[in-house]
DNA sequence: GGCTGTTATGTTATAGTATAACTACTGCGC
DNA sequence: GCGCAGTAGTTATACTATAACATAACAGCC
């Protein structure tokens, strides 16, 4: 937890901008694009870069704080401090995401193909589809999509 | 226009974008980028567009006959035509990637998911690491990586 | 034939995502 | 002071993907 809430203070207010971004992540209520933070950032920061943010990102990544949705290309505050291997359902209507513990099945995955000579460093389990909400919402009674 | 193979006889053969995307992806020995197939393809069409590449991608695709690698934006051949889940176990060293069934772990996941109420469509598994001939290679005793 | 809808393609421009290259400042240990 | 590592700023550019509009080929129908 870099989580450092600097609350009642005299110091001259050195936050940074990791801490920036990951308040920003926090507030959303869903995944943000690094451009999405950068122009939520711009009231604070008006001349912020696209590289400051993925230098925040990298660090909050590295930290285990945020991830990365790989085909999103976007990122999320970490839901757990479990550190095992973690699943999003990914909602391609409202766009919200849920994550998920998934460390026996993805164990299995990993470990089969460490039979075969592989050796898995960063496994990635990505599921779109529909979340509950949105599919009682708009139940179109086809089943097709929206 | 489009690329009509001159050869002996009257049947037109008109050879698309899709047939040459793909045949461009099957020749190389490690997943492509739209922009590399486009490069590749320069010779026979040089005024090739991204557009036209990410048409010829999005049909083939469709057709099951290539698949995305979400984390690298990169495209591959589909090596089976077996239609079930498809774990991708991607090489950080040599890039090349292998492409294994994984339907039995997909399916508990995507099931887990199901039951609480979420309705997956899409799901993506992507393990990254280093293939056996590269692990042999340079075997760092440490440990670490490269 | 003429009309129209659909699919594929071409062309130009732009949006969206990410990194390179360089500079400079800060805190820390020697 | 000096070097070093980490952070941050600045500018430019590379890489990935789509929008918007025009054209061509063909099929079905009148």
């Amino acid at each position: 937890m870099t989580e450092m809430i600097p609350t009642f203070d005299s110091t001259p207010m050195p936050v940074g901008n990791d801490q920036l971004v990951y308040a920003v992540l926090r507030a959303a209520d869903g995944p943000l694009s690094a451009y999405d933070i950068m122009d939520l950032l711009k009231p604070d920061r008006p001349r912020i870069a696209p590289t400051t943010v993925y230098r925040a990102l990298e660090h909050l990544i590295r930290d285990g704080a945020v991830r990365r949705i790989e085909s999103l290309n976007a990122y999320l505050p970490a839901s757990q401090t479990n550190e095992r291997a973690v699943v999003f359902a990914i909602c391609d209507d409202c766009g919200r995401v849920q994550q998920r513990d998934a460390g026996a099945e993805v164990g299995r995955i990993t470990k089969a193909l460490a039979k075969d000579g592989f050796r898995p460093t960063h496994p990635m389990v990505e599921v779109h589809g529909r979340c509950g909400d949105c599919d009682a919402g708009s139940s179109n009674v086809g089943g097709g999509k929206a």
